[in-house]
DNA sequence: AATACCACTATACAAAAGTATACTGATATA
DNA sequence: TATATCAGTATACTTTTGTATAGTGGTATT
């Protein structure tokens, strides 16, 4: 159902997790902690993942961002913009044509973030496999009481 | 200055970034969405990720994690629980004695979110080295202007 | 001449998230 | 008898986050 890719990262996410179990974790030195914080913080509110999520597939101007994330106000994405260039995750280019033209890319540390996303996206999967579908008997076999 | 643990992880990821590269995102279905919104909705807040963060130490009881979680109220706290609770992340297991005990573990799903918590920690450390030491020139060197 | 595009900003407002403070009832300890 | 502990709940409030709507100046198109 998913790709070769896929299994191949969960096969590294399972020899990982036989190799590191919580301990890493259990250490947690406080700069684990701001670590932690800096990433949840790039993913901070309701357009931050979106927004990276459509960089993540190539350079765009402020125009083209707001036509793939739907729904998102000017207002909202220029003040998201503005958060993740100071914080090195996009970079904002403006180019001297009339009108001007804005790009903004993905810093190579703003690409990383993939490598997180994959993890979220690993464990969600597993979740939703273990646990939501068997918590809403609803969704099985298309029973439903009364 | 990091245990060998982290380092053995760092070298996974580069093998995991060596294969995937942005393959896996950029192909992007419905339920790789959906499996990111689970996982950020796991941490929502500014409370969830210090609580499962504590849990991860072990099962705790209410007043436990009160303690432990600083400047976090009861009322919070109790929210909180809750929603992880309904997401299948904790347990809450309520013994008969007096006053009644209440003690809340990670489910086998929520200890698994580690995983995510440490590909956060190795994208933190990462980003702090390469960009926030170099864009605040005040840290370094103890140089200041006026 | 009127309208559309670009990359935003301004103002006002609504909704969500979080805080402060006090309280519950049963028991145990001082 | 007074106070503390357990696991919370109730009420009112503040702060943060997000929305709605309109407008900016300069150019290009109709």
């Amino acid at each position: 159902m998913y790709s070769g890719i896929v299994k191949y990262s969960y096969l590294i996410i399972n020899k990982m997790k036989f190799f590191e179990k919580l301990e890493t974790v259990k250490k947690c030195p406080v700069s684990y902690v701001l670590a932690v914080q800096d990433t949840l913080n790039a993913f901070h509110g309701k357009w931050k993942m979106p927004i990276i999520g459509t960089l993540l597939f190539g350079k765009k101007r402020f125009k083209e961002i707001e036509r793939e994330v739907k729904k998102i106000t000017p207002r909202m994405l220029s003040q998201e913009l503005k958060d993740l260039e100071v914080n090195g995750i996009v970079t904002r280019t403006v180019y001297n044509t009339t009108p001007v033209t804005v790009e903004y890319e993905l810093t190579p540390s703003g690409q990383e973030l993939h490598l997180v996303m994959e993890a979220m996206i690993h464990w969600g999967l597993q979740h939703r496999q273990t646990n939501i579908m068997e918590s809403l008997p609803a969704l099985n076999m298309g029973r439903q009481s009364a």
